[in-house]
DNA sequence: GCTATACTATACTTAAATAATATAGATCAA
DNA sequence: TTGATCTATATTATTTAAGTATAGTATAGC
């Protein structure tokens, strides 16, 4: 039940594009180099990013991508549960068909009840906050002492 | 980040032990037939519940397994920390050395709320109260009409 | 003490998901 | 029209999850 690198690097990926947003469009190539993490697998994260519409790219030299939407406006909760499969922790949360043990099952329940827990804490969290708070990060450590 | 069948599995287990409690030991043959789950897996499954003192073991005939204490006293949040890696969504939460960003990683702390926020809902709801709700459950749903 | 019944420990196998890389191609601003 | 950039798809490697098999060890009760 850990977190995927999937949504944890397209948090980082899109901190970033929210960090940089009235700047204008960011290179992947950029991102990859100050998060670390390669240009091709940021590529592939940003796929449902971008039909999601959270992300909009721009072509040809001097472009790049950049969130389709001010980062007051896109939520934590909303990225990961694009990146991961939806805002649960099982299959049956959303569909109980698939398992002929949900008309009597218990712990059901309880998933999606933890599930609702966790999401709600990452939607009550946008994207601007967390700029805010990696500024405050960078402030307390500077790089030289 | 799904939950594994590991956690599901084991808060099954454990529910069936809690039902059983005041009857006394139960095998994990019987435990198998009720969940549909086999007993193999099952046997690998208790083992970290029984270093953890949750469950112990009568040897011999008439033998099984019973909970070590009363269903009133077992959180589901215990029980999921036990079987996942811990109350957590990432390594890094509790350990940030393994990453040598987290001095300056805003998203780290994002999955430690994330996480806090899931398993407080866990902890909240014992073995107990998960009985209880098996048994409303079995009630609205029974097996003959 | 014997023995059937049960739990215990470890090793192995298989399947699926994750994580990443590679290749070839399509767009478009300048 | 060129080259920087994004796009799409395929492939591979690694890890983890899930389950099975084998060979035990312990003990209650006769």
């Amino acid at each position: 039940m850990k977190l995927s690198t999937r949504s944890r690097y397209g948090t980082r990926l899109m901190l970033d594009l929210a960090e940089h947003y009235l700047a204008g469009p960011v290179h992947l190539s950029s991102v990859a180099r100050d998060q670390g993490i390669s240009v091709k697998y940021l590529e592939q994260i940003i796929i449902p990013l971008k039909k999601a519409n959270y992300v909009k790219s721009v072509r040809g030299p001097k472009g790049g991508h950049i969130l389709a939407k001010p980062p007051e406006e896109i939520t934590i909760g909303e990225i990961v549960a694009l990146l991961e499969d939806g805002a649960r922790l099982t299959e049956c949360a959303d569909n109980p068909l698939i398992c002929e043990r949900s008309p009597v099952c218990a712990t059901r329940y309880l998933w999606r009840e933890a599930a609702q827990a966790m999401f709600e804490k990452l939607e009550s969290i946008t994207l601007a906050d967390l700029v805010c708070r990696a500024k405050a990060e960078a402030d307390k450590e500077p790089d030289h002492v």
